[in-house]
DNA sequence: GTGGGCGAACGAATCGTTTCGTCTCCGCGA
DNA sequence: TCGCGGAGACGAAACGATTCGTTCGCCCAC
């Protein structure tokens, strides 16, 4: 493989002179330039990387490391932090840890031997791993959590208002139904607006649950002592684990009468929730990401329960909701920003090790499809 | 930040030593291995890892390149290449085109400075891309295309199985159905499955049109005399071209009096195709991939054609075809062991470069779900 | 004619490792 | 006592570039 000192030697000039020509536009005289130009060129040089980055002390790289790439939410900020990375003459190497520690580890020990020039990390698991690379001057860059660490730049969304917008769409749908129908009163203790939430071991999704139990509040409604009575934790964010929870919450409900028979034998109707219990019916369920929703569907269709006439839903993330039957009704995350914003704050940060940190929250937004509308107002052209 | 040579000073030992130490399980002798230990744990000591690849003449890094992460073909196969790479201690670059050759050519270059040890093309646009990497010695897998470079190791599908396989599923739901009711005979200039496909410039996609011919030839059918009578090509791979290509496909059956008045205003009932036409009816489409069938999905419903109770659809790749309305049959993709398959060849290629070229054809499989059966018979519970 | 100034090219040090040949020292056998 | 072998540690030469201080040579002005 051709060196820098072959095509020095074929062109007749120093080693140093091919580096400055092939480097620097200004340097040497034309006719100089172009004999380096015409070596390199027929010696097919190419500058090594490594070397070049060796002795630049710096990767012209970044690192991203998500938990996966099969829930769509990761590939899509993925995608964006990757454009916005090469467009600033980065390259990317992205890790994923499929949540487990180990894996993070693995990714902390790698970015810590020079591998590149910043990282960026959407739901870190461990916070010391962020630490001990911050001890190392490589700046990170946090996407969602964990929020706890001081001191680092952090690009999130507004999650609460998110849980907000979702609960209170709902109960403002209720709300139009009940007006329709002779209405039942609600009871504080038993919201008509359930839950299905992941783990809540992360901030993010307590920021979920903290917007639903503000909208409930805000109606006059408690959702029991704890504000939890119909909130169900999904125990990881795969479409199993939220069909899990909706069965979990069926179940509670069921336990309270406040579900009826279903389709036996999967034939025949469902009798329409709003209809038949003395206790307060079940009207909708914030599902508080797609993916669990995916799931959360699956159950109700099997159990014959039908979206949106039996129950309504939201979803979150705007990523699968598109595709779901019926569409679902969700809270859009503006993945493309975070990931660009996350690029800026790291490229930034690089340039300039000391400024100080900024912590950026973005605005989610509802968006309505037909999970969460009575089917009789179902639009009839597009979703 | 502490370098090796400080670590050798404060062990009291030479460089060479601290380096063999770290890297030899066997070398040194207790004591000293336990001083040289002592040393980096205290300073903190990390390798690095440039320096380390300059001198060994291997990044440690593997090379992926994706058309986009929004199509979930790509993060499925980019997950899978990932672990399997990091299990093999190597790192992954990704880059993606958005199918533009400029961006090809800059991973190229990329590439090409020493920056992985081997790269995996996953649908690469330009051949001369992959011949410059060759020339230069660096090894490369593809992925699925371009099919046409010799010698070079690739990791297929059978998509014209896949396409036969979609195709006659199809044309046997059709004869159930006809069995059923009276029979209209097929004339074979009119066959009664169209199909949308992908731009036509590659070979997937020539290959999923040649499975979709060659079932209609076995069943006696042509497709026009270029078999291609009912063949829609979409511009992209994207929603919006699947749905445009439906729409063109709903515009020619029109002109050739095979599809009646569509739901006026939107309302009231459309005709079943079966029943009302003296040409023979369009009974199904394969669209040859999710992601073009999600769009095409989107211009049936809002014509106010219904699936399958109008026409049955079979997809291709089994990434969105879970969450549409109504799920979707499809042809899946083994997207985990390609990408498993294509780190494998990549590592072998690596440690033998002189070892002949292995050219691996996976299997894909029909996956049935409602989209192309009747609906009286639509499973009751688990899709 | 000589010295100053400047543009152009050069040389050598450097980045932080690995690796290989060499040296030293110790123990053992002749 | 001497020689030999081998284990253990060392030193220096890479790896392939960048970068900065220096030299060279030329032109112009004094």
């Amino acid at each position: 493989m051709a060196g820098i000192r072959d095509v020095a030697r074929a062109a007749g000039v120093s080693v140093s002179t091919v580096s400055q020509v092939l480097n620097n536009p200004e340097f040497g005289k034309p006719q100089t330039r172009q004999r380096v130009f015409a070596a390199a060129e027929k010696l097919n040089y190419r500058p090594n990387a490594i070397a070049r980055s060796l002795v630049r002390q710096r990767a012209d790289t970044l690192g991203l490391v998500i938990p996966d790439l099969l829930n769509p939410v990761f590939p899509t900020v993925a995608d964006a932090v990757e454009r916005t990375a090469r467009a600033a003459g980065y390259s990317l190497v992205l890790g994923t840890t499929s949540r487990e520690p180990a894996a993070e580890r693995q990714y902390r020990q790698l970015f810590m031997q020079n591998k590149a020039d910043g990282v960026i990390f959407f739901a870190a698991l461990d916070e010391s791993n962020i630490q001990a690379l911050l001890r190392r001057h490589v700046p990170v860059v946090l996407i969602e959590r964990p929020m706890s660490v001081p001191g680092v730049d952090l690009v999130g969304v507004d999650n609460r208002l998110g849980g907000y917008l979702a609960t209170r769409h709902l109960l403002e749908q209720v709300a139009a139904t009940a007006a329709a129908s002779p209405a039942q009163p609600l009871q504080a203790q038993s919201p008509p607006v359930a839950m299905i939430v992941g783990p809540l071991g992360g901030e993010v999704e307590q920021q979920r649950l903290a917007g639903y139990q503000r909208a409930l509040l805000e109606a006059g409604l408690s959702g029991g002592a704890d504000g939890k009575s119909l909130v169900v934790e999904a125990w990881d964010h795969v479409e199993e684990a939220g069909r899990q929870a909706m069965a979990e919450l069926l179940y509670r409900l069921r336990q309270r009468g406040r579900l009826g028979h279903t389709r036996p034998e999967g034939q025949g109707q469902v009798v329409p929730l709003g209809q038949l219990h003395s206790s307060p019916p079940l009207a909708g369920v914030f599902v508080a990401s797609d993916i669990l929703a995916v799931g959360a569907l699956r159950q109700l269709e099997a159990e014959g329960i039908r979206v949106p006439d039996d129950v309504l839903i939201v979803g979150f993330d705007n990523t699968l909701s598109r595709y779901t039957s019926p569409p679902l009704s969700t809270v859009a995350q503006p993945f493309v920003r975070m990931g660009e914003t996350a690029v800026h704050l790291l490229l930034e940060r690089i340039s300039d090790p000391g400024r100080p940190p900024s912590q950026v929250l973005l605005e989610p937004a509802l968006i309505i499809r037909q999970s969460s509308q009575p089917s009789t107002i179902w639009p009839t052209s597009k979703p």
